[in-house]
DNA sequence: CTGAAAGCGCTAACAT
DNA sequence: ATGTTAGCGCTTTCAG
């Protein structure tokens, strides 16, 4: 269990070559011998040899990896992450890089130090999934010499090249749909302070100013994003004196909740009150009813991260610093006309 | 954006000392004047230095780094884990450790080559937390020359230390508080196949022998611990010529699907059919009604592999091969007693 | 096609 | 308290 571990050179002694012409075969480099490189290949299946990255990165100057950063992993709210980085570990592979993902607990100071850790020689490129940007990092980030990518991220405006998705057009879309239903009084259950929060309310109220609706504070309410918090929302809602006909929760955990709280008031959904969540989590399609949400597309955001940052080490010039992804409404059962 | 990172070297230049000093300010190293320190310092300060990892990682031998290989980190039958994650990541952040999360998508190739990266270079400790045992990467393990350990882990005997939950106990738990409650069918969902599964089935069928209760291999169904093969397995389970009284699922999510199917079938949990689930993700607080469910301790689990295999890397003997980690019944309101 | 030399940026061990 | 000398394991460069 303890055996030190095997050198380049000491394959090229068994092989009784060279270390580069071990290295070339390694790197799949062509200009060697076949017998030779066959030779080779057979030492190294016999030590199980592995070539130490450290000392690989630290000469070449690159990793092949690409460092993700995100707060955590279990919350609720960061339930959508998994899809993103499903979509980022797919397209790594298919190029043959690596993924490293660090956690940071919603913590600014381990925020900074997991990007330095990665930006000093772990990674040759940074994705920023972190919704509270922090100037801490951001002038690290600014200025350091790997490339960077934030993705769906917080308020500060940077320079720093970023991936967001359409909010707004979400937020319209989900207004909309409940609009052409015929709901009158339509509540919207708001997420933490955020870019994402902001530009999915002004579509929102876009779209009732667009058809004359009022804009009742009453029916704005604020959740972060997960169940227990969609839940308490609609119980302030539900309390209302004129309570809504159709609600839009901007994340699928919270429209979860709000239909919670409306199986324990025996309220039933569509019939009652509709319900819109926004995310399109794999779970939108199992609950009962199936939820009527706004699908973001996750897993292409993870995908078209890392293939946009591992052209940017390659020097490829970014395709425009600011890059949006489509979002889409799906109808399910969670939505219907109203009722009266 | 693109600025030259820079060097140890250069530290010392400016600084007016040499590598070494600025190393071991660096590194906390006690016997360098406090004044040369402070001046050390500051120009750390004004040139943004932070040190290579792959040259430090390289020179010591070390990187204070902990690898965690999880299958995937978004699928519903993986939710478990970001609790683990919670867990290892705290304990690893208490002692200035990092962890390094690698998904290999059940993917035997990548396992092996997740694996290698990290115990060639990149990581001091490996964590296994694959619920499917693989050969072509256990061999690897098993000769590798840094320490490994296992958790809740797959079918195949190795002599790698592990720590694992006590699944026996959890499948005797969940059945005998059924039991306890007057149920006399008892039906049992299952997962794929693995010890976890295995030893849980084994509780299960115990507890129903030492009870005088018939062992019916109609009630026992299989899923894959997610929710649809949840709500798939109670379907089964509700057609039956004579449907079970309970059902334990041996998955929070597989009972999330046991209670949709249930509510489509206008059937009443619990008091038409009791639940039990297995895992206590904090979801399980938030449906309706609540779970009843046996506890892993997952966050502990990922603290104690952490600190274990810290020690280990400090060539400290590990206290028994196995550990088991206990858990525990949770009561709360989707189990109750059969209504004839 | 193969090899020898140099060095990536850092730290360990030993001077001074 | 500080500096010097090696060398980690690999790749790059250039020569054979």
């Amino acid at each position: 269990m303890t055996k030190p571990a095997i050198t380049l050179s000491e394959i090229a002694r068994i092989a009784g070559v060279s270390k580069m012409t071990v290295s070339n075969v390694i790197n799949g480099k062509k200009g060697v011998a076949e017998d030779t490189r066959q030779r080779i290949l057979e030492v190294i299946q016999e030590t199980g040899y592995v070539a130490n990255r450290s000392a690989r990165n630290l000469a070449s100057g690159r990793t092949r990896t690409i460092g993700l950063v995100v707060p955590k992993l279990n919350s609720n709210y960061t339930l959508y992450i998994g899809e993103i980085l499903r979509g980022a570990g797919d397209a790594a592979d298919r190029q043959h890089w690596d993924l490293l993902v660090c956690t940071t607990s919603d913590d600014e100071e381990r925020e900074l130090r997991r990007i330095q850790a990665l930006a000093t020689g772990l990674a040759d490129g940074i994705l920023v999934l972190l919704p509270r940007a922090e100037q801490t990092y951001l002038s690290f980030l600014q200025d350091t010499h790997i490339p960077v990518i934030t993705l769906d991220h917080g308020l500060i405006e940077t320079p720093l090249p970023s991936i967001d998705v359409d909010n707004h057009t979400g937020g319209r879309l989900g207004t909309q749909h409940l609009v052409d239903l015929g709901h009158k009084r339509i509540a919207f259950v708001g997420g933490t302070y955020s870019r994402a929060h902001l530009e999915r309310l002004s579509g929102y109220q876009e779209v009732l100013r667009e058809n004359g609706l009022p804009i009742d504070p009453d029916l704005m309410v604020h959740g972060d994003y997960s169940q227990p918090s969609g839940f308490q929302a609609a119980e302030r809602l539900l309390d209302l004196p004129e309570p809504p006909t159709a609600i839009f929760a901007i994340s699928d955990a919270m429209a979860f909740g709000v239909m919670e709280a409306a199986g324990r008031r025996g309220l039933r959904i569509p019939e009652d009150v509709s319900l819109v969540g926004f995310d399109d989590i794999p779970m939108a399609n199992w609950v009962h009813p199936r939820l009527t949400t706004i699908r973001q597309p996750l897993y292409q955001l993870g995908e078209t991260a890392i293939n946009l940052i591992i052209s940017l080490t390659d020097g490829d010039a970014l395709p425009g610093q600011r890059m949006m992804l489509p979002v889409e409404l799906v109808v399910r059962n969670s939505t219907g006309k109203p009722e009266k």
